[in-house]
RNA sequence: GGAGUCGGCCAGACAGUCGCUGUGGCGUAAGCCAUGGAGGAAAGUCCGGGCUCCAUAGGGCAGGGUGCCAGGUAACGCCUGGGAGGCGUGAGCCUACGGAAAGUGCCACAGAAAAUAUACCGCCUACGCGCUUCGGCGCCGGUAAGGGUGAAAUGGUGCGGUAAGAGCGCACCGCGCAGCUGGUAACAGGUGUGGCAGGGCAAACCCCACCCGGAGCAAGACCAAAUAGGGGAACAUUGGCGUGGCCCGCGCUGUUCCCGGGUAGGUCGCUCGAGGUGUCCGGCGACGGACAUCCCAGAUGAAUGACUGUUCUCGACAGAACCCGGCUUAUCGGCCGACUCCCCUU
């Protein structure tokens, strides 16, 4: 995996049959009033990430791109801590208007929150 | 200096670190290096084309679109130039701007009457009654000048004419028709002629002219786990079934021969193009031509971001998804050019 820091296409959740089954068989859950995270076990050695934005969120593309590159850029901080789950990330109506500090501290808590009451997977 | 009209342009800049992605090079590989990486609207999907498949798309009907003229274009509902009408002191701007003496239909309220025409108040002669006359009443009629209604009332103004009036006659204006002149044309000008044809609505049906096959890159082509629905070619074309909205037409069902199929997933389509830039030539212009030069996103859960620093005018609307040409809508600020009106100074 090299660099710590990157976020390559292997580190993404990438077709639809893998979508499904994590939102099927989702072992642990972290939500809050804007953001929700599904995680089930990869098997992989390393955690995936992948986003369900939809038009219903956010109407614009351009704030679609922006909550996606937010959360793209925590994962991408915070992966080494994560154990080897796929996670799915959903926006709800709402979160474009909240500001970058806001939901960084936001996801911060998730991940924090999903390591310590979902350890065995 | 102020107010305004038209056309064009920009869409924070620079540096460092981390990260994503296309291409090229090196490397067994991990990876490293170089280089490219959203818009003027990428948007709405409202038109037009390319491309792909469907069925050979041909004919007729139906349906839809366009609508002053000419040109440009691959094409258009777009653009350019011109005409007509309207608005503005002006630069300029706006216009579904063909046909109502083909037909059908509609025209609220008011008004006598809204299109077959007609006559409410009026105006006027003759006749009768009454009467000294003027005038009055009744009545056969003649009128459409005046009043009143309306968005709109059967050409307008003036003079003549008349009982009162009337294109009844004349002049000018308007309108129709026929020549003439200019213009490719729309149209304009002018001449003669007709006493006037007879309201509006065609974003009501309609008529006329021209145009239009359907579906869309989730098109479509190829490689292919699973799982067992079939597929292709030739022949025949009666019946049955199906097929653009319908008909003609066409396809399937039938017989024979041949054969592995094609969902998950992947690859291609996928970016060199009606392409950009510059110079010259033709054209009032849209645009066309020649030469030179450049390669300028191609993702596929979907890339162009984050942090820090410096600086300024403190940054709007907004994110490519097959590709182009338009239209429409959103948009913080700012710059450039041409022109108009008003004021001041010399």
């Amino acid at each position: 995996m090299g660099n710590s820091q990157a976020f390559p296409r292997t580190a993404r959740v990438t077709s639809a049959g893998e979508y499904r089954r994590v939102f099927q068989n989702s072992q642990c859950k972290s939500s809050d009033r804007w953001l929700t995270v599904l995680a089930l076990g990869n098997g992989l050695g390393h955690a995936r990430l992948g986003l369900a934005i939809s038009r219903k969120a956010e109407k614009t593309a351009v704030g679609r791109n922006r909550v996606k590159r937010i959360i793209r850029e925590s994962f991408r901080h915070h992966q080494d801590e994560l154990n080897a789950w796929d996670l799915v990330v959903i926006a709800r109506p709402g979160v474009a208007a909240q500001s970058r500090s806001a939901l960084q501290a936001a996801l911060a808590k998730h991940w924090t929150r999903l390591q310590r009451t979902c350890v065995e997977s």
